[in-house]
DNA sequence: TATTCATATTTAGGTATCCTAACAGTTAGG
DNA sequence: CCTAACTGTTAGGATACCTAAATATGAATA
């Protein structure tokens, strides 16, 4: 007898909460799956585009550990996509910036699947589409609250 | 020229979905790291509560292939939470059930994701939680949408 | 009934991502 | 200076997923 309603509303909606999440990570699979460019390669690119953004920061911001970011950003590397370079003001640090050919590959890449998930958004009824519009800065802050309870 | 309005708001709108959704991905980790059972074994272990999902069933059901779940109902089944059980009806296919120590360890793990989630959720304002509570179902025809379309 | 094709699952082998721990170089404070 | 803190890389290991091949059973058909 220690429940109040308004507790079983907010369990009740976290357990929805948590089935959506569920699914958007296997939907998330299978979309990088088909890709050349998985969206934490993806992500480490955009980070880049602008000429020099710093290992640590772009673990941080992509809330992984520094040696999984250096390992997406050695493949980006390899592909041709970004370029490493000494950070003139402090030489422990790297910078990582796009090439040309990165830039490009981040166009493309969000085109597709923009269009690709336009697609589907287009299915959708007006209505639906703006429950979801509504939704995305909450969900924002909500992963922002989960993420940064979790940096310890 | 060739690009309506419609388009990119459609466009813009994919866009902030997918940062949602790769935030999620992100998120969905950090929870399951923090946990014993991994997100997908309680998929598999709610799916064999009702006493008798099939291997085939249970990974359409995640979203994976046959083999990942084999896997995971191994690692079930050497926890002591799940049994594997010959079908009566179909000698090919395998019947997978929870043990009592697998329902409760479904029970206890619901509770305590369920709990950190909504204290998340408690933090919200009542306008943002209805914005979320309103978008669930469209996200779950987003997800189903894809999840069909890659289903090939 | 014998054969063949389809279905259900497991096994084997390989890939991608993430993590922690240990190492090397650089900076900054005492 | 010299030590403590910081930035990044290397090494090693875990997990989850996949495809292809093997095994066994069921269904269809000649």
């Amino acid at each position: 007898m220690n429940t109040s309603p308004v507790d079983d509303a907010l369990l009740a909606l976290a357990q929805s909460f948590r089935e959506a999440l569920r699914q958007s990570v296997y939907v998330m699979r299978r979309l990088d799956s088909e890709e050349q460019l998985s969206s934490a390669q993806l992500g480490v690119l955009k980070m880049a585009l602008d000429g020099g953004a710093r290992v640590g920061g772009i673990a941080r911001n992509l809330g992984v550990k520094v040696p999984s970011a250096t390992e997406q950003i050695i493949k980006l590397e390899r592909a041709g996509l970004v370029r490493r370079e000494a950070d003139p003001d402090d030489s422990r640090a790297v910078r990582v910036a796009a090439t040309a050919a990165g830039r490009a590959a981040v166009e493309n890449a969000d085109r597709r699947r923009n269009e690709y998930i336009a697609g589907i958004l287009g299915t959708l009824g007006q209505a639906e589409r703006d429950a979801v519009e509504a939704a995305l800065p909450v969900f924002d802050k909500i992963n922002n609250s989960l993420q940064n309870q979790a940096r310890n």
